[in-house]
DNA sequence: GGCTAAACTGAGATTGAGTCTCATTGACAA
DNA sequence: TTGTCAATGAGACTCAATCTCAGTTTAGCC
């Protein structure tokens, strides 16, 4: 009766630190996030699992982002997605074509964060996405 | 059968230059958005405008988006504001305590955005949000 | 001022993301 | 093995926003 799943075992830890247990459904829910190479949605994530309900997904969605695994971001157009973090405090690209979802990490960003001396009160997070049209757009348009 | 509002007569040209009415609905609107100095939700518009349907309110929101006379975003726990654009382009300040919104421009922000060179694809825009506890809610707690 | 086409409107249904409730299930420590 | 309590699934609900459509208003023309 173990998991044939192959997820990242840290993750699953992560959460039993946090006093969380590992359930069958988490796991493949984490089972499937680690699959997604790009932005996802909480629809997505039901659709690939119709065996577990949508409360489920948008609870653990909300403890995965609780614990730092994943963050959320709107797109241009409002429309909210999710996203792996894979490494650590970043900022996010979207693509305005396709909607891909990359992210970057820039020391300059921190950097000028801090010394924004014309903002009123005390700065206690950020928030920065680039929209772009990706290098795979770029060329389909340009083919 | 003039109007007995006093709304910038700007917002109303440029509503016109583009093509669109300028009618009641989109008056009462617009003079009640020039009245607020921070973010608002489009159901506070629709509160102070009952005899407005919600539909209207949405597509005058998003006309004024489109032409560029207010802007959307997203406080840090999702929920969508809107705010009057004073400044051209501009970045927001987001109170974490009161929700209260401000606005800020800065130059070094244009040229990071220019230089982050770690960035897959061609950049076509960028939001930044920056979370801040406002002075009147520092104040306010240290008392 | 009257006419007309097209834009605009309000009411209310619909959508989509997310939350809540509650009876049931299942993980895990003892 | 058992008891406890966190986690679950189903589905109702909320909230922001959009869509539809019949009726109204505007602006341009005569």
């Amino acid at each position: 009766m173990t998991t044939p799943l192959t997820i990242h075992p840290d993750i699953v830890s992560l959460l039993e630190d946090r006093g969380y247990r590992s359930t069958a459904p988490r796991r493949a829910i984490i089972h499937i996030l680690e699959g997604k190479q790009e932005g996802f949605t909480a629809e997505e994530i039901s659709n690939e699992l119709p065996g577990v309900g949508r409360a489920t997904i948008f609870r653990t969605i909300k403890i995965l982002m609780e614990v730092g695994v994943i963050c959320r971001l709107n797109l241009i157009d409002g429309a909210p997605r999710y996203s792996l973090s894979r490494i650590g405090h970043h900022h996010h690209t979207a693509c305005v074509k396709c909607g891909n979802i990359g992210e970057f990490r820039a020391a300059t960003v921190e950097r000028l964060m801090r010394g924004l001396g014309n903002i009123p009160g005390t700065i206690v997070g950020h928030r920065i996405e680039v929209y772009v049209i990706c290098d795979k757009c770029v060329n389909g348009q340009e083919a």
